[in-house]
DNA sequence: AACTCGGGGGC
DNA sequence: GCCCCAGAGTT
């Protein structure tokens, strides 16, 4: 199979089993833009409802320049990675200043954008502009690697770096968005990473070395484990007249800038909470609760604590209030249903 | 090169 | 539980 003949069978598969994606019905470079953002290290399952409504609230990138920092958040609630949000405004506020307001076409200044690095550049560049790049995400490590049954360490800079090549080499003259996302979706749906790939619906199942040598399941190597850390810590549900105190986090490091419950460090008996909070009327232990992070692990204790006078630096809101404009990460889920299954309190 | 940064789906 | 996902930024 040489390279033209690679290149019509993956498009050709692709023609026939692409996947319906609402940022593919009107793929304009805004609409390449954000998708590749929230797809980053995350589902596309995942973002599907993420992405309509982030479009529907934020159609234009002059819109996402001067968007309010607690909406943005709040549209992003709950898919992670928010960082990735404050570098989607930050980018269309350097696009609106430096390019005027128009996503730029090449990956050279694709890249000079906050949070697009190497994969994303490629992926709009190709994608949005049809130019020939390679856009090498997990999917294409893996396609290529059992391809060739590259049984090395994919993440090894020098490996990745000559599967960048390969696929360089394949990249076709015409159709170069298309090409970009056959090879993710050929590797998302057929060349799986976990349980079996589903070979028989691979159209190189007869040149795939892997497939042949029947190594896919070696292939691509595991990563060596990653080690979590764990925290104790004290999620408190502080009550005033009904209403809920809540707190903004840092604007830096974990959950930046998001909305959270007051919380301590540790795991706080009621005594040492009633030397905490003298004025509280009743303190009541309620749901443990267990948050898993990438890499670190929140173990919570739950205290329903009733005050009666006020508090001050606290952000005091009604239980509605709080879940509809307030983004809250979903570490704090438990306490959020919490809230809303007693609401009346 | 190693670490930080979220959350969830599928097994 | 465990793996990994259309990765980027920082140290």
């Amino acid at each position: 199979m040489d390279k033209i003949q690679f290149q019509t069978a993956l498009l050709d598969w692709y023609d026939q089993n692409k996947r319906i994606l609402p940022w593919r019905d009107n793929p304009n470079p805004y609409h390449v833009w954000v998708s590749e953002i929230m797809l980053q290290q995350t589902r596309v399952e995942a973002v599907i409802p993420y992405f309509e409504r982030f479009i529907k609230a934020v159609p234009t990138i002059s819109d996402l320049a001067t968007i309010e920092d607690d909406l943005l958040a709040k549209l992003w609630e709950g898919l992670g990675y928010y960082s990735r949000a404050k570098n989607l405004k930050k980018a269309a506020i350097q696009i609106v200043e430096k390019h005027n307001g128009k996503l730029p076409d090449n990956k050279q200044d694709l890249l000079s954008l906050s949070g697009i690095g190497p994969y994303t550049a490629g992926a709009i560049s190709s994608i949005a502009f049809d130019k020939r790049e390679a856009a090498m995400d997990g999917n294409v490590l893996r396609v290529f690697a059992r391809l060739l049954a590259n049984t090395r360490d994919l993440s090894n800079t020098q490996v990745r770096a000559a599967i960048q090549t390969q696929v360089e080499d394949v990249l076709p003259n015409t159709r170069n968005g298309d090409f970009t996302q056959a090879l993710m979706e050929i590797g998302a749906t057929v060349c799986i990473p976990n349980g079996s790939p589903h070979c028989e619906k691979c159209p190189f199942q007869e040149i795939c070395k892997a497939a042949l040598e029947g190594l896919t399941e070696q292939i691509p190597l595991k990563r060596k484990k990653i080690y979590r850390r764990l925290q104790n810590r004290t999620i408190l549900i502080l009550e005033l007249d009904g209403q809920i105190y809540i707190e903004k986090r840092p604007d830096k490091g974990l959950l930046a800038g998001l909305y959270q419950f007051i919380n301590l460090s540790g795991h706080l008996n009621e005594a040492e909470l009633e030397s905490r909070f003298p004025s509280a009327i009743s303190i009541q232990k309620i749901d443990s609760a267990k948050h898993i992070f990438s890499h670190l692990e929140w173990h919570m204790f739950g205290y329903h604590i009733q005050l009666s006078k006020k508090m001050d630096d606290y952000i005091l809101v009604d239980p509605e209030e709080l879940v509809n404009t307030y983004s809250i990460p979903s570490a704090f889920q438990t306490y959020k249903d919490y809230i809303l299954n007693k609401k009346g309190l």
